[in-house]
DNA sequence: TTGTACGCGTTATCAC
DNA sequence: GTGATAACGCGTACAA
C-alpha cells in the first residue's frame, strides 16, 4: 500500500504538504493541491490510521459494548448512537461480552492500547470500583443498564417509576394477586423494577407476598419455567409483570403450550417493547423505552466527555411510556 | 499512560529488554524479566497498539460485517467466529452496515487504514467487481450470505437443494397451491431459494403460477403484506415457503389478525430457525443452517487466508437440516 | 544477555 | 506557501 512518501514522490512535494491537503490546511495553492490530489488519486493512497492515531492519540472510533445481539432492543439504540456519531466525525465499533466480565475486560484493553477513544456500556458486569477506575482513566459512557454511581456518565430512565408504573395499570384492570419475574442477577434495572412493584403493591394496600416474587435469566426458556413455577403456587396470580419483554414471551409461549391455562389466560406485562412485543400473539403490553434519544445521548455524552475530561458527571433519566397491548386484560 | 520507556526507566534496562519480556523472548535472564515485570505492573502499563500495529503491520482484530443486528440469526454465528478467534490470538468487532453499501465501505477502511487485518462479511451490498477488488487487497471471507465468484473465499449451505427440500415437505403433506415469499433485493441466497423452489414443483408435476411468488423484504410488516396479497388472489395457496423466519412470522400474525383465516390456516414455512420460531405459536417449521459450524469454519478460512494470501479461493457449502414444527400440516 | 539506533506512517513545529 | 525534521510507541537488526 502506498504511503504518504509515495504521494509526496508521485506529486514533486514534500510529505508535509501532502499532509496539509489530505487535512484540509487551506495555505496550499490550489496548483500543488491539485497536485497531490492527482497522486493520492493515482497511487489509491489511504492515510494509515495507526500512524495518524499515534501521533494524535485517537482513532476517532468509539466502542459500543453490547452484553448480546440477540435482543433488538439495542438496534435502535446502536443506530441513533451511529448516526449522532457520525456528526463529529466518529464511528462506532461493537463488542459482544456475552455478560463475560473477562472478555468485557479484553474489549476494554482497545482503550489502553489506543484502538479506541471511548467506550459506552449497554450492560456490564463490572463491579463499580472496577468501572470507576476504567472510567478514571478513559471515557465511558453507561447506556440504559448501569452501575450507580460508578463515576461515569449515564442515560437510563426511571426503572422504578415505570415498573410502579406498569403495575399501577395491572391492578386498574382489576388484579390483585400480581407476579413480579425478575433477574437472578442483580442488575440494577431488576432491583429497581422490583422496587417499583412493590411500591405499587403497597400504595394499593396490596399485601407483598414473596412467593409471587420469582427470579431466572433474560431466556425464553427462563421465562417459560417461570411461568410454570407461578403456575404450581395453590392460589396462582392472575397477572404477572416482568422484567423483560423476553420472559414474558417464554410465558405466553408456556401458557399456551399448557392446556390448562388457555380458558383462564393469565396477564402478562413485558418490558422494552423489542420488535417481538407487537408481532407476538398476544401482542405483549409493555413499557418502552425512548431508545432512539437514549442513544443519541449516550453518543452526544461521549463526544463531550473526550472533548473534555474534566466536565462534572452527567446522570440523565429519559422518560419511558407504557403500551397497551392484548396480553394484559381484567382478571377472569 | 506509561510507555514502554518508563517502563525501561523504572526496571533499569533497555526499552529493547522490556519488548523482550512482554514478547516472550526467552533470552532475558529471570533476574532481569523479574524487574522488568514488576515494573509493568508498578505502572499499569499496556502496549500502545498503534505503536505496535505501526510496527508490525497487524492489530490480531477481525471485523465482522452485519446488515443488522435485530436477527438472531447472526448470534451463534458471531459467538463461534469469536471463539475460533480467539485460539489464533484474535478478537473480533462489529461493524452495523444496515445494508447499506456507503456504510459498508466506510467500515472496510478499517482494512485500509490498518485498524483490522481483516474482515467477514455476513452479507454485502458491494457489486462483485469492487468486492473482488477490495479482496485482491486484504483477506476477505464471506459467511452465509454472498456474492458468487467474487474472488473471496465462502461459507455458506446450498440453498437451492435446502429450498427445494423445504417445499417438498409442503408437497408431501398434500399441498399443490404452494406460494413462494421472497426478497426484492436480488440476493444470492434468495435467487438461489427461489429456484429450488421451482424446481421442487417441476419435478412434482406442479406447475409454477408467476403470481404465486412474490417479493417483499425481511421485515415483519413485509411479511404481513405479502399474506395479505396472496390471500387476495381467486384460489389461494394453501402452503407458503418463505426465505425468511421474519417473514414467516409476519405472515402468521397477520393470519392470526385477519379471522376470516383462523378456520382455513396457512401452512407456513420459515428459513434460518432463529430464536423465534421456537417461541412462536404456532411453532415455524423452518431450515436450520449449521450456525456454529458455519462461524467456526468463516473465522478458520479467515485466519489461514492471513497467514498465506496465495491460498487458493475456497468454497465450501456445509449441510442443512429442515426442523418440522406446528406450522406446517396438511391442505384443509 | 543486553543496549543502541533505526524505521513503521503520520502530524506539527519550525525554518525558509 | 512550502520543506526538512522531530516526535508518537513499538520491535528488531546489529553491535557490544
Amino acid at each position: 500500500m502506498a504511503t504518504i512518501r509515495d504521494v509526496a514522490k508521485a506529486a514533486g512535494v514534500s510529505v508535509a504538504t501532502v499532509s496539509r491537503v489530505l487535512n484540509g490546511d487551506d495555505v496550499v495553492t490550489s496548483v500543488t493541491r491539485e497536485k497531490v490530489e492527482q497522486a493520492v488519486q493515482k497511487l489509491d493512497y489511504r492515510p494509515n490510521l495507526l500512524g495518524k492515531g499515534l501521533r494524535q492519540s485517537q482513532t476517532k472510533k468509539i466502542l459500543v459494548l453490547l452484553p448480546t445481539i440477540s435482543n433488538t432492543f439495542y438496534t435502535r439504540i446502536v443506530r441513533s448512537m451511529e448516526q449522532e456519531a457520525q456528526k463529529s466525525g466518529y464511528s462506532i465499533v461493537i463488542g459482544v461480552t456475552h455478560s463475560n466480565r473477562e472478555k468485557e475486560l479484553e474489549y476494554l484493553q482497545m482503550l489502553d492500547t489506543r484502538l479506541v477513544d471511548g467506550a459506552i456500556f449497554l450492560s456490564s458486569e463490572q463491579r463499580k470500583e472496577e468501572l470507576s477506575r476504567i472510567a478514571q482513566k478513559h471515557p465511558i459512557v453507561q447506556c440504559s443498564e448501569y452501575i450507580p454511581d460508578a463515576g461515569c456518565d449515564t442515560v437510563t430512565i426511571d426503572n422504578e417509576q415505570a415498573a410502579y408504573g406498569a403495575v399501577l395499570k395491572l391492578i386498574e384492570l382489576g388484579h390483585r394477586r400480581i407476579a413480579f419475574a425478575g433477574s437472578e442477577k442483580p442488575y440494577t434495572s431488576a432491583v429497581l423494577r422490583e422496587q417499583g412493584y412493590r411500591r405499587a403493591l403497597k400504595e394499593s394496600s396490596i399485601a407483598v407476598e414473596e412467593q409471587l416474587i420469582i427470579k431466572g435469566d433474560y431466556s425464553f426458556s427462563s421465562g417459560s419455567e417461570m411461568f410454570e413455577r407461578l403456575m404450581q403456587i395453590q392460589d396462582p396470580p392472575t397477572a404477572i409483570f416482568t422484567i423483560a419483554d423476553s420472559i414474558a414471551v417464554g410465558m405466553l409461549r408456556a401458557s399456551y403450550t399448557n392446556e390448562k391455562f388457555q380458558k383462564h389466560p393469565v396477564a402478562i406485562s413485558g418490558f422494552d417493547d423489542t420488535s417481538l412485543a407487537q408481532i407476538y400473539v398476544p401482542a405483549l403490553s409493555t413499557v418502552a423505552q425512548p431508545r432512539r434519544e437514549i442513544g443519541t445521548l449516550a453518543m452526544q455524552m461521549m463526544c463531550s466527555r473526550i472533548a473534555d475530561r474534566q466536565l462534572p458527571v452527567r446522570f440523565v433519566a429519559l422518560k419511558h411510556h407504557y403500551i397497551k397491548r392484548e396480553s394484559t386484560f381484567p382478571p377472569k
